[in-house]
DNA sequence: ACTATCAAATTGACGGCGTCAATATGAGTT
DNA sequence: AACTCATATTGACGCCGTCAATTTGATAGT
């Protein structure tokens, strides 16, 4: 547990990522600077340096929280899944789906290879958990199948994530359905249901 | 034709323009600022505001053109194709992924909405100019299909997308496989083929 | 209780950026 | 030869990230 007030600040640290959190979800990472996060926290500009070397040490640390939030959604959803073959398909599409459409300022600062240290430990840590956590349910759903585990893995992750990218870019959304936008979102998943019978059975 | 040198400088435009896409190529959007586009077209950095507005103009130009690039070879893929009912996802899987693994800055520029003015009425023209060409190529090829033909193509060009976005941001190289990286390429069309036998025949 | 220490915070500077306003230039027209 | 007006230059403003020098103040050792 931090200390209340530990030193000059208090835990100075913990009020940037929170402020940070806070200006990304409201302006995008554009608006994620050191001087914006510290006038938030009340401090100076040159506070942060202490507790995150550069921006993309503050970057990084946000998208390796998110990560984690996404593995503990898909982690809940696989226990309170009804346990079918396909339930690996329901329960990372909707959890995928559902924190971009919610959060999607915080799913497009996943994939800003250019703003944050893809080469941080604890960031590929989590990044590599949640992806052989993908591989693993496939293997379980699929044990005989006509392609590699990585590649249906890699495909199914590439369509949420091919999908998400360009709605939340604003890119197709003239032409995406004109009601809710989910619909489309579950006939990606049906479809992609479609590649089970690769089980050679 | 532009005159060779018409007034102060030149036909500026045109030579702004190249040395954007040069600068593209070599350092990333990032490396494309209106004052460095200006330096290298050696004049001030107040010059280019006579020919594209904003640094957004200068990009939804830049972008405009590689859309055109790519609606292009697609057309090229088209009339050469042996016709199979399935070669609309050869030539659109491949006229996408060559030019984003030859091209990958660009490639990158095309979806990044904040950054480029999708409203842009020559823009979304040649956006749609794509998307609906996918579109046609999938209602010959699958007169009936199980899905609509826009989820068909939405699921596809997502998949494409994902997979290239992901792999440009150097988000699995190391999971990837070790070799060109073009074994996985394949897998996924040949996967999405899978998809053909939608067809109710 | 006093002082030394040292992480943490402040301040100020530097260069780069986008953008805007004021000014200068010069080719084509009258 | 003078005018016009698009084009180009210059300089400024307020942002930004980053760094160096300095100050602050909680804590540990005497």
């Amino acid at each position: 547990m931090p200390k209340e007030k530990s030193f000059h600040h208090g835990d100075l640290k913990r009020v940037l990522f929170e402020k940070a959190l806070e200006l990304l979800d409201r302006d995008g990472v554009d608006g994620v600077t050191i001087r914006a996060v510290a006038r938030e926290a009340g401090v100076s500009h040159g506070a942060p340096v202490n507790h995150y070397r550069d921006r993309k040490a503050l970057l990084t640390a946000l998208a390796q929280r998110q990560f984690e939030t996404i593995l503990n959604s898909v982690e809940d959803g696989l226990t309170a899944a009804p346990g079918g073959s396909n339930a690996w398909i329901e329960v990372f599409g909707k959890a995928l789906l559902e924190f971009g459409f919610k959060y999607p300022h915080r799913y497009k600062l996943l994939w800003r290879g250019d703003l944050i240290d893809l080469k941080d430990p604890d960031l590929s840590k989590v990044m590599d958990q949640v992806y052989l956590q993908l591989c693993g349910q496939i293997e379980l759903a699929m044990p005989q199948v006509e392609f590699d585990r990585d590649t249906v893995a890699v495909a199914f992750w590439s369509m949420i994530h091919g999908y998400l990218d360009m709605r939340l870019s604003g890119m197709f959304v003239p032409l995406d359905d004109k009601v809710t936008g989910r619909p489309r979102d579950a006939a990606l998943l049906d479809l992609f249901k479609m590649l089970a019978p690769l089980n050679r059975s």
